[in-house]
DNA sequence: TGGTATTTTGTAATTAAATTACATTTTATT
DNA sequence: AATAAAATGTAATTTAATTACAAAATACCA
């Protein structure tokens, strides 16, 4: 948990003097870094010691330690909510709001990620006999991408972005089938359908997406991605991210189960690929 | 680029004394946040103007301004070298060490982008009568993936990730014709021989891959992503992530560009898709 | 309700830290 | 080898942070 979060929440259970200080730093936890304690003092309107208890009761060993944990908490995650986007942003604002959001919705996909889940998954498709990926809209670019790293291996596997194929593979599914659905809401009404099939058909039933969704229920396994994001104007671009580092993980796991007999292979596999490529001149 | 990198660099260029002081900082950064200025001088075995006077040479106010600079600094991206996976890493620490990497290129993707060459893409993308996306293997899902956030406006947009189907777009371009070329190393010969062709229908010609490469060399406008990658087993994730990004500032700037009544369209075709959809209960 | 105990807050004094001004040393240059 | 320029250090000064203690506010109990 992040600094400011953790002030956010004992807040409450602070006085109210050191609370108009704390709440002073909520206001503008940037602002507080270039401000002595006389200053912060001032504008919270407390007293300079009240201050300096404050940092104290936060854990911090004195104002200037306060200050530097401070600053790595503003530096490490989004402050807050994410930094929304505005109409008359400079593109290099534009940059750094997307790529700050994006490296949030990161660390909250780290924080709260079911390893076990994870690693369930990873066993399961490795026993598996046939991989599929399937999404809808967005999220098929997705599954197209897990699609295309599970390629390179022995495993046959199949994606697709079309319900009516997708039903048609879950209907011919087996309990040796691995079918993973990707979805960022899990509330898309075709794909449920498929994912309900699929469980029919006895088939390993994995979601990524978020729980607490319909899709959720049908799955044997969910790998949760609950990012929260202003679905209002713009698309929802983070979550697509975390989707493809849990795809990342996915596939890294299963290739370190295949031990080294299979490394040899991808590295065959790179060497084939190597001619339809232009030299590297050095 | 961190406040470690920019002392990295510019270490050779200071004084003898300002140098031990910044070897020492580098040789620990993180200890040297809860050192005073004594002792750092101490440690460095130089006198305290010394450190102050080569904290302004970095370009902080004074000592304690210094710190905190260092604090985001660390806070922010990988410390240093990304760390790579091995055979027997836990779960847990697979998806430490693929967030912490993903988090790191995003790092350099921000520092190295050409704000540039972004606005220019934007334009140029605002201006076209059509907009393509173009990509082969594991790059197919990135334009996939830009096709569907295009899908959403006016202008008409095309993704295809066969050659063919590309060759023959690229030949009934035109100058209106604003082509995406989408390429982790930017040699895959189908791939250069396709822009060639764009490029010679007078079609925008834009890619999305990296610097000094074939294909870049075909563009008229690069976004580059040059991440290192360590090609031998794993593939190319990192990178694919950077690339995403890009194409989430592409889309963003350019739904921006639009102006508030095609927001209003924007909130349009959320409530249409939202029929396709289970509804959250709350 | 009034009085006491406890907690909270502020004032003033103290200590610690950082900065500045200036002197000295070192290094480069002719 | 002498001088100018740069670099570094010493000591004084200023600024900031902390502590000790007193006053005010709040809670508690008869």
């Amino acid at each position: 948990m992040t600094l400011l979060e953790q002030l956010q929440l004992e807040l409450a259970g602070l006085s109210k003097s050191e609370r108009k200080v704390g709440e002073m730093i909520l206001a503008s936890p940037e602002a507080t870094l270039h401000k002595s304690i006389a200053m912060l003092a001032k504008e919270a309107d407390v007293s300079e010691p009240t201050v300096n208890r404050f940092c104290r009761t936060m854990g911090a060993k004195g104002y200037p330690d306060f200050k530097l944990q401070l600053a790595q908490s503003i530096a490490r995650g989004t402050p807050y909510v994410n930094r929304h986007v505005e109409q008359n942003d400079s593109t290099q604002g534009l940059v750094e709001k997307i790529i700050e959001s994006t490296m949030a919705s990161l660390n909250i996909t780290r924080a709260s990620l079911d390893i076990a889940a994870m690693e369930k998954t990873i066993e399961a498709l490795t026993r598996s006999h046939r991989i599929s990926f399937f999404g809808l809209g967005a999220s098929a670019s997705v599954a197209h991408d897990a699609h295309n790293k599970f390629l390179r291996f022995a495993t046959p596997v199949q994606f697709s972005d079309d319900v009516l194929m997708q039903k048609m593979a879950a209907i011919n599914a087996t309990k040796n089938d691995v079918m993973v659905f990707v979805s960022h809401t899990g509330r898309t009404k075709a794909l449920c359908e498929v994912a309900a099939i699929a469980r029919q058909s006895g088939a390993t039933v994995i979601g990524i997406t978020s729980t607490e969704s319909p899709l959720a229920e049908e799955c044997s396994l969910v790998l949760a991605t609950h990012v929260p994001e202003d679905t209002d104007v713009y698309m929802p671009m983070a979550s697509r991210i975390a989707q493809l580092v849990l795809v990342d993980v996915l596939v890294t796991g299963f290739t370190l189960k295949q031990g080294p007999e299979l490394q040899e292979k991808l590295r065959l596999i790179k060497a084939t690929l190597r001619d339809s490529r232009y030299e590297k001149r050095t």
